[in-house]
RNA sequence: GCCCGGGUGGUGAAAUGGUAGACACGAGGGACUUAAAAUCCCUUGGUCCGUAAGGGCCGUGCGGGUUCAAGUCCCGCCUCGGGCACCA
């Protein structure tokens, strides 16, 4: 009976679905092992050849380990939410969700087809509420946890307010700050923070929240209309897409995942995971050592000099880092300046609150880093009444008035004395210069940000306001100057300036009146410049002097602060203390603008380039000299502790992780604003479903798309959802929200990275509807066994998914802290494109011709012609073809015909045959479908066809080159199919897809079949094996269990091939070689494996039969043939019994007559013999 | 620039420091066949000597080294792929 791989397939797809055979229970009764492949994302193009990879292994990992014994959970699902649904929903008006279930329905038939293992019946999909609702809840669980250093591990909020209310925040407890914050936050006492209003006690815990909302830099990508994440971001353009990304300060939901930074690192080391994922992740979190310096300003400039009131620098200067402490204290500041106006503002405020001008007015807002008095956001016009100081600070106003104008404000100004003189008048002065000034178009937007922004302690907020004027704990010891982060304390003595990033919050505090204008103008042109343009311009040397000095903290000389582009403002304190000896970035700013270079290590050639080494001696003057890098990096970091100028330090590259977009197919955010604070839906409400919005765009106002949903808000005490039937009565802390009616609820969505990082727990339990997966599931599945998936993944999805895991794991919700013990990445399989060179038509016909509406065929020219083109041969068929084609162009002067250079257009690879021959009937019959109106001439070989080069790269469909496997299943069967991409290479290797190859794995499968056949008659015969048989089956049971283990399929296919062939050579029709054989084979070829097991006469599945166990008695042999070597050089074989020693063998070899005769009767001067191996004779 | 991987026939590749190229594709030759497909058999790293049987030499990116023995270990380079990148 011929193999028929078609019926065989379809008979057992339908058999296993009818029976169930892949349902998995949550069986304790017997070991566990979790087999997971990385979430997909179901496109549209639908899977090619190389998808199904790393699939295949871990079904064959998960196949086997069932038959070892093992209850195997081996589920699949879709990451279901993402933007290229999104993308062609806002082209085509679809509904994300109808194209994703489209998608995932064709992926879901495609995958059915390769005969996958999996338990579909715990498929999860992301975009699912009844899924979605759980990644909201640990969202809310994030939100109300903190992380604290102390326990190294996440708590609850409500233990921080508890400890705020009994000690407030003070010395020791300060250090509890966390992430960016970490120096920050000033100390507050516990009658303090009971004397905050709510609105700033959120805004403060906001600072500890592990997911929370921040004014910060983000990736925007004006293309996507949304931010990215950083390793969304490759080389300054989209992962997805390329579209540009430039840098945006906005308010933006963050997940603190700096907090786990160390974790992350540890965590590591256990894993069995490749080194170069490891790496990647490590290189990703990037850890260094070294020490926090901190410089002291030198003596105030005078404050003319500096064209700001003296004391406000050196004050600010003491919260020099990123800065959300201040940003609080400037909030509130705000309030108890709200609370405390000033007579003339109060006069006002009473006759412009309200409706009193026909815009609604805010007093004492935050925009940027300034308290303005008034303010009308729609109209974008600041109001501000000046008391006396005003006059002293002419120059710090206008400055201010710069900024606001940059934003868009408009700034006007009425003295006190105005107000109180008639406040009527002013009031109409205000009513007549808002009439004039258009609405801003943005402007709930407006007033959502900077009213967020507001609610917001915003990092490198600070100096600036006025009446901010610092509190006395502010001033006092707690100024220490510019911090800086440096991995080299010991080249300390070689600093001969500081460098601050453009952004950092101190350039304009430090910058003096006469270098004011230089650096506002650099820093506006760098801030501007997008993330590309600065990556492109990295050798560019750019910077400019503030004007100031700060202290040396040894030396205490004074050492000029530049603001400079290459530091980055993200990084350490955004500030670095330049050592242009010791470092090449510093010496290369120092020397285009002529600042000294002092050497810091002996045998440096300073005039050349910077001394980068660790195993050098230092030589700057100081105590330091003379010591080896390593001891003075130590002495250094105990001298500036001793001095209270510094300590040893550890930095992070790691930045917190944008969690919000500005888009539609996401998770909404189970977030309400009340009085612009984020306050956490109540569990009871989720899912927070995803509404219906007529169109997938932002808003006309640019707000994200869930701002068109009707009735977007919460109200706490109408439920939401089903009508609002049902409205149970509030929970205590919904009634304490008040009554007040309906809150608008986050309108940005989570990004793709958020339902993939817990799906492997849904899988263990995904129809629980009260828990994201059961106490008892979790216990019995524990963690993955065995993670399949692209190493593109290491530094987002992994990172995310270890996250999540390790808060879960803190927050006592599961019992590990790491999610996949072990992490296998499968290679690429990358196509192989086809080309036709095509001439490079400027080059043969621009050259110095007048072309304007000239028209020229694309010439293709077979690759055996290149030649001749490029010698010039064929430009008089050129210069026909040319002018027939534009008759309308006699005089065309074409001085130089040329077709030396030639581009390279893709073709379908299917229009090539395998000798690179294109079919020309159907390559023309393509180029009319797919470009009709192009035209095109081919220049043929002298045999009359056309060849084509060929190259690989990565497959997809813009290449002609995707191979699908659909089509390989319908010619040649899945089981082929799965045989062949085992059989390709090494599985992490990447390699090119080769379908010519593949006939190989069919011509096995159809052999391994025949072993069971008689001509059509099936024939397994009971009779015992032979030794030789047995030989066969065993070494093979063997190489295969082992190689299964090392995840080396190629190499088990290899030696199924070899073990058909050789039962095939012995005729071996035996029950009991084929059918232990057959099992084995079921984990790569299940089909077939499946239909042999029946026809051997069981009832049960193959996939319940017990793994057949190898034995070495039948392995053993008698005779070994030893390979004799001269000097390492195989020369002749000689056979011995096994069991023959080793003297006897050298005995027994010596004595050869050939050997004594490549001996030519010298002795040998040494004999090795290794045991069942080798003989070497050394002559 | 830094950090990871790789580099073996025409191709995909195999090889606990022990016979380099298993297995497969492709190619060449042959059998069966009216023919083709399918199937089966033989040859297939390069090169030289030989009519032949057979034999010699060279070969795992390059150059050194360790070893009785190196694709494998060590040192230095070249090169391809991937990751990170003014990260102080």
């Amino acid at each position: 009976m011929a193999y028929d791989h078609t019926e065989i397939e379809k008979k057992w797809r339908d058999e296993w679905r009818k029976r169930g055979t892949y349902r998995v229970e949550n069986d304790t009764t017997l070991p566990k092992y979790y087999v997971l492949d990385m979430f997909p994302y179901p496109s549209g193009a639908g899977l090619h050849v190389g998808h199904p990879l790393g699939y295949i292994a871990s079904d064959i990992v998960a196949r086997y380990k069932r038959h070892s014994g093992f209850n195997v959970l081996h589920p699949m699902g879709y990451d279901s939410f993402g933007l290229p649904a999104e993308q062609y929903a806002i082209q085509t008006g679809q509904h994300p969700a109808k194209t994703t279930e489209e998608n995932a329905a064709r992926y879901r038939e495609q995958l059915d087809r390769i005969g996958f293992s999996f338990d579909w019946s715990r498929e999860v999909r992301t975009s699912n509420a009844d899924y979605y609702k759980w990644t909201q809840w640990i969202f809310l669980q994030l939100f109300d946890s903190w992380y604290d250093p102390k326990a190294d591990m996440a708590r609850p909020i409500a233990e921080l307010i508890t400890r705020f209310e009994a000690t407030g925040c003070q010395g020791q407890d300060a250090e509890v700050l966390t992430g960016d914050i970490e120096e920050a936050i000033g100390p507050f006492t516990a009658a303090e923070w009971k004397s905050f209003s709510e609105r700033t006690q959120q805004m403060v815990l906001q600072h500890f929240r592990l997911a929370y909302l921040s004014d910060a830099w983000v990736n925007w990508c004006p293309a996507l209309g949304t931010v990215l994440a950083n390793d969304e971001v490759k080389d300054g353009v989209s992962e997805r897409g390329g579209h540009p990304v430039e840098r945006k300060r906005m308010p933006q939901w963050s997940m603190r995942i700096t907090a786990y930074a160390q974790r992350l690192l540890d965590g590591l080391d256990e894993l069995d995971w490749t080194t170069s994922m490891k790496e990647a992740q490590r290189n990703w979190i990037g850890r260094s050592t070294g020490a926090s310096v901190r410089f002291a300003l030198s003596p105030s400039p005078s404050p003319e000099e500096r064209g700001m009131r003296s004391e406000v620098a050196p004050a600010r200067a003491g919260y020099f880092t990123a800065d959300p402490a201040i940003a609080g204290r400037l909030m509130a500041h705000a309030n108890s300046m709200r609370k405390n106006p000033t007579d003339a503002e109060d006069k006002l405020w009473q006759l412009i609150r309200g409706k009193g001008t026909g815009e609604k007015i805010r007093r004492q807002h935050i925009i940027d880093r300034f308290i303005v008095d008034f303010v009308s956001l729609p109209k974008r016009l600041v109001i501000e009444v000046d008391g006396d100081i005003h006059d002293l600070q002419k120059e710090e106003d206008a400055a201010r008035s710069i900024r606001l104008k940059e934003l868009g404000f408009d700034v006007i100004r009425f003295t006190n004395d105005e107000v109180y003189r008639d406040t009527h008048q002013v009031r109409d002065k205000i009513k007549e210069v808002l009439s004039k000034r258009t609405n801003v178009a943005e402007e709930e937007k407006l007033a959502e940000r900077t009213d967020v922004e507001a609610a917001t302690p915003l990092p490198r907020r600070g100096a600036g306001g006025e009446g901010t004027s610092p509190s006395p704990s502010e001033k006092g010891p707690g100024v220490k100057g510019i911090e800086v982060f440096t991995t080299r304390p010991d080249t300390l003595f070689g600093v001969s300036f500081l460098t601050l990033a453009p952004e950092h919050e101190l350039v304009q505090t430090l910058t003096t009146a006469t270098q004011r204008a230089e650096v506002e103008a650099y820093v506006k042109t760098s801030t501007n410049r997008s993330e590309r343009e600065r990556q492109a311009e990295v050798d560019k040397v750019s910077g400019v002097f503030t004007g100031s000095y700060a202290k040396h903290p040894f030396t205490g000389e004074d050492v000029p602060i530049w603001v400079g582009d290459y530091v980055l403002a993200g990084y350490g304190t955004g500030a670095v203390m330049a050592v242009p000896g010791g470092d090449q970035r510093d010496w290369r700013f120092a020397k285009h603008f002529g600042l000294p270079i002092i050497a810091v290590t002996e045998g440096a050639d300073i005039e050349k380039a910077a001394d980068e080494r660790k195993d050098a001696v230092i030589c700057s003057e100081g105590f330091l000299k003379g010591m080896q890098v390593p001891d003075a990096i130590r002495r250094a970091t105990e001298e500036l502790e001793k001095l209270g100028a510094g300590e040893g330090r550890i930095n992070y590259r790691l930045r917190d992780a944008a969690f919000g977009r500005q888009r539609y197919w996401g998770e909404p955010i189970p977030i309400y604003y009340k009085d612009d604070i984020p306050y956490p839906l109540p569990e009871s409400e989720l899912p927070l479903v995803l509404p219906e919005v007529d169109k997938f765009l932002p808003t006309e106002t640019g707000e994200p798309p869930l701002a068109r949903a009707k009735n977007w808000t919460y109200s706490p005490l109408h439920r939401r959802g089903a009508g609002g039937e049902g409205s149970g009565s509030p929970s205590p802390s919904e009634k304490g929200l008040g009554d007040e009616g309906a809150y608008p609820l986050e309108t940005t969505t989570m990004p793709g990275w958020a339902g993939s990082s817990w799906y492997f727990l849904r899988y263990m339990d995904p129809h629980n509807e009260g828990r994201f997966a059961s106490p008892e599931a979790i216990n019995y599945w524990q963690q993955i066994d065995l993670y399949m998936g692209g190493s593109e993944h290491a530094t987002g999805h992994l990172l995310y998914f270890r996250f999540w895991t390790k808060f879960l794991f803190d927050r006592g919700w599961i019992p590990f802290d790491e999610p996949a013990k072990k992490l296998v990445n499968q290679g690429m399989i990358q196509g192989v494109s086809a080309f036709t060179p095509v001439v490079h038509t400027h080059k043969a016909f621009l050259h110095n011709s007048d072309r304007n509406g000239a028209k020229a065929p694309r010439f293709l020219v077979s690759k055996g012609r290149i030649p001749q083109f490029q010698e010039n041969a064929a430009s008089d068929e050129l210069t026909s073809i040319y002018k027939e084609n534009n008759p309308g162009f006699p005089e065309i002067q074409i001085e130089e015909f040329q077709a030396t250079s030639f581009l390279n257009q893709h073709v379908p690879i299917a229009l090539v045959d395998d000798k690179d021959r294109l079919n020309v009937s159907l390559f023309n019959d393509w180029r009319s479908q797919h470009a009709p109106d192009e035209q095109y001439r081919l220049f043929l070989e002298l045999d009359g066809t056309f060849v084509c080069t060929r190259e690989v790269e990565k497959m997809s469909k813009s290449k002609f080159n995707v191979v699908n496997p659909d089509d390989i299943i319908e010619k040649y069967g899945a089981d082929t199919l799965r045989l062949y991409e085992m059989f390709l290479g090494p599985l992490e290797q990447s390699k090119p897809w080769d379908t010519n190859g593949i006939e190989g794995t069919s011509r096995f499968l159809k052999k391994f079949w025949n072993l069971f056949f008689e001509g059509d008659v099936l024939s397994v015969s009971e009779e015992a094996p032979t030794d030789a048989e047995q030989k066969v089956l065993h070494a093979t049971l063997k190489k295969v269990t082992e190689d299964i283990g090392k995840m080396s399929f190629n190499t088990s296919v290899a030696q199924f091939m070899i073990a058909a062939n050789e039962l095939g050579t012995l005729k071996c029709h035996k029950r009991d070689i084929l059918e232990p054989l057959t099992i084995a084979l079921a984990p790569f070829a299940p089909h077939i494996a499946e239909e042999l097991w029946s026809l051997l006469g069981h009832a049960d599945s193959i996939t319940t039969a017990k793994w057949p166990q190898w034995h070495a008695r039948f392995l053993e042999e008698s005779n070994f043939s030893y390979p004799i070597s001269f000097n390492g050089k195989t020369r002749l074989q000689l056979e011995f019994p096994v069991a023959l020693s080793k003297e006897d063998v050298e005995a027994a070899v010596l004595a050869n007559p050939e050997v004594q005769l490549r001996l030519e009767g010298k002795a040998p001067k040494k004999v090795i013999v290794v045991h069942k191996r080798i003989v070497n004779i050394v002559v």
